[in-house]
DNA sequence: ATTATCTATAGATCTATAGATAATGC
DNA sequence: ATTATCTATAGATCTATAGATAATGC
């Protein structure tokens, strides 16, 4: 069985180098510190001992908790595309907002999630070892969100006749947040996260008498 | 001294795979190699020897053409921005034609570029371990391109508050181009890359009225 | 003589497994 | 007894260098 939370502190033997000082599980530490070697350096250049120093353990001792090096990474990128696949699936399903009011707060959600947080967990996406058939799973779930991208626009119908491309650029852009951050780390998430939805909109075709108002609703629903 | 193209073919010991078959310079079929590899599987990925075996010789080889594996990786860096970078500078002296119209032509150009040729080159600029110092030269250059983004967007003076903002993400948007051809290999260059620039238009303030005639002036600078 | 390649290999990894060990739990 | 860790290591790499070799050029 593996370990609930720090509440079974002390069972197995002892790390060498000392307990966790985290109060975290050993899989949330060898997850925070793959996450931090991998977005910095990449999969294939991060060992497996560097993440195990990383975490506070030995290089072995990582496969008590994953099977492989490869299962590491399948679990980062499936929790960094949850959270925005949540909100895509919840927007869906307000319909007494305006889809353009959506897809804005689609875009602003999803790129302050990209530009904030600990790590530039995005920058995973961007790996090259990511199109491994092993990361199918991530790759469906990302699918689904672009998705609900493309959906969204639409309905929001304003876009003339390349609804698809448009789809694409849109969803394009607000990926694009991460390239931003990771050349500029000390950019402000909420800022650039606004800015971002806004230009998304723009690019659907939303005029700029139509905007502001679209903004206003999109917020609401944040 | 170094070959000079496929004149001289013969000088040096046979390879024992055979000749080039490409007609090319051994330097030229080693960058080839590289592009492929680099591009789909990452440069810590790739294996020396793999490049070698697809160029046509032994990984030792290599090592007569460049002084290491990270060699390899920054003239395909170079060689990658050197076009866009070229075309910048001339929109920059160009100065009959609207800072829209140029900002447009820069986009169509790079976007098609990006989306175009044989390999996805622009996916190198992903690479984790491009970050590195030996890269500074690439990083430069990359700057000063950004920085002709930047300077026609203030000239074309319609953004409102945040320019160096939409700058960004103009840049950033053109960027992404890269990561929907790896998505979608099999997607039409020319359109994408009008697409691309109407939308980075889009972001940079254009209203639909300008955008048809900004579009046919930035189509005259090409 | 010069050049471009080759073969061979040193030395440094890297991932994953085997089996021992030091805790707690019953 | 169960668990989480440890030490040790097998086997497979990988990059770069040393030195030999097989062409052309003079």
């Amino acid at each position: 069985m593996v370990a609930v939370a720090g509440s079974s502190r002390g069972v197995g033997r002892p790390r060498a180098q000392g307990p966790s000082r985290s109060g975290r599980t050993t899989r949330q530490d060898v997850l925070t510190a793959a996450a931090e070697l991998f977005t910095t350096l990449g999969y294939s250049a991060t060992s497996t001992r560097a993440v195990a120093e990383r975490a506070g353990l030995r290089q072995a001792s990582l496969y008590h908790h994953f099977a492989g090096k490869e299962d590491i990474l399948a679990a980062l990128l499936e929790s960094t595309v949850q959270p925005s696949l949540e909100l895509a699936r919840r927007l869906a399903t307000e319909r007494g907002a305006a889809p353009a009011g959506r897809l804005w707060a689609l875009c602003r959600a999803d790129a302050a999630l990209l530009a904030g947080g600990p790590y530039n967990l995005g920058a995973l996406y961007l790996l090259p070892e990511v199109r491994a058939e092993r990361f199918a799973g991530f790759h469906r779930l990302r699918a689904e969100l672009k998705q609900y991208y493309a959906d969204l626009l639409l309905a929001a119908g304003s876009a003339a006749a390349d609804p698809v491309v448009r789809a694409d650029l849109v969803f394009g852009l607000v990926e694009s947040v991460i390239l931003l951050r990771r050349e500029t780390p000390e950019r402000d998430p909420d800022r650039l996260a606004d800015a971002t939805a806004d230009a998304a909109l723009r690019i659907a075709g939303c005029g700029e008498s139509r905007l502001a108002a679209v903004r206003d609703e999109g917020r609401t629903l944040l």
